[in-house]
DNA sequence: CCGATACTTCGGCCGTAGCCGAAGCAATTG
DNA sequence: CAATTGCTTCGGCTACGGCCGAAGTATCGG
């Protein structure tokens, strides 16, 4: 156990977790972007986060993507977070990446930040999803908006995970709406082109259809 | 985030987290035992805990208690736990203190092993309690059953904690019952001197009249 | 008060592990 | 078949942090 939160421990391998975070698969050189270290030096966090099974490894050509292996891991990270913003504040530097980060990005296949958090509250408030303290239901009024909306309930109901999740977001400290139903509802944000992913980072950009879409579906501005 | 893990990525951290695991408050000497490390060096390890927040203490006399700091802490200790445990499989030599704790424990403030997974199938089985991926419930008749058997649920039921939560079971691999509704019933079967704590350990001893009751109430033999 | 117990702080030793430069494979490109 | 790119392995440097012995503060008991 020590072991695993070792690994997890050291800053460069922390960013390197964080980055594959949302879900993604990234190269080697990304990675060491992603950490600030050098190639050599990531290759060997890699092959330590591998060794304990905590990332994937697949290779295409001549690039290894790395993933995590599993929601489980993401979890994890996820309740670190959360306890590591239970501690004392820290003074950061706030930066506009920062304020990009906070607005709206991807938490681990899902929405988060603001974007996230103003979903999960429409949602809840014309009684589209119940969000309980550790799981969530979507009703028969949600299930018939979202399919309106081009979400494939049926396919997100199929898939053996977890259903409809609440997830703490770190930055807005209140649930948005995590699980299949969350994975499922930002695809087909994806595929609308309300939103993309911004390089290098797990931030989105939302699209001027996307600010009409989110006005319309859930009349929220962005 | 990293710091956190950090914290908990030092063996003797790590054992003196995991003692704390069962909700109990401990004294520096009694970590310091169960971390297998000198006082001093234990004393500077709880006071980088407690700059994280990971830990409380409170003074009584001579003595200092130290205890985690919240459920949050605790959960997140188990979920690195469970990714430690989809890692490779470690050789490690059961000894008898591991059989032990295998078949009765108490994981933070509720029934685990054998035990406690035995609890939980009995209650499943005969519809007192329905548990879901992420959340529980008690059904009526489970509400009628478990007050007949002298557990206070609705003090449980008014804490601010979830009122019934599975826990993945480490050695079982499968759920027991968690929340305020596990911590009530494990309460009561103190109360009834059906289990004793053993020493330095989170492992549980089942009495005489243990036996008889398990076996009245939920059909068990332990 | 004095000694014992509980715990902390200080100082110095030592090992582990992170880091990079250099070099070595493997796949791709011109 | 070079040259380039992506990634890994090797070797050596360095520093951070865990560890204990010794000494210093609280609290309790006689």
């Amino acid at each position: 156990m020590a072991e695993v939160a070792a690994l997890v421990g050291d800053p460069a391998r922390a960013n390197i977790l964080c980055a594959l975070l949302d879900g993604r698969a990234l190269t080697a050189t990304e990675l060491a972007y992603a950490a600030g270290v050098s190639a050599q030096t990531t290759s060997g966090h890699l092959s330590k986060l591998r060794g304990a099974r905590l990332i994937d490894v697949c290779k295409q050509g001549r690039h290894r993507y790395y993933r995590l292996t599993g929601a489980h891991v993401g979890q994890m990270l996820e309740s670190i977070m959360a306890v590591a913003l239970t501690g004392p504040p820290r003074l950061q530097p706030r930066s506009k990446a920062d304020d990009l980060i906070r607005h709206a990005r991807t938490c681990y296949d899902h929405f988060a930040g603001e974007l996230g958090v103003g979903i999960a509250d429409r949602l809840i408030a014309c009684d589209c999803v119940v969000l309980g303290n550790e799981a969530g239901e979507v009703t028969e009024a949600g299930a018939a908006f979202l399919t309106e909306l081009g979400v494939d309930l049926s396919a997100a109901r199929a898939r053996r995970r977890v259903f409809c999740r609440p997830c703490v977001d770190w930055t807005e400290r209140r649930p948005h709406i995590g699980g299949a139903v969350g994975a499922a509802l930002a695809n087909r944000c994806f595929e609308l082109g309300w939103v993309e992913r911004v390089r290098d980072s797990r931030a989105l950009n939302i699209t001027p259809t996307g600010r009409r879409g989110f006005m319309e579906a859930f009349e929220l501005s962005v």
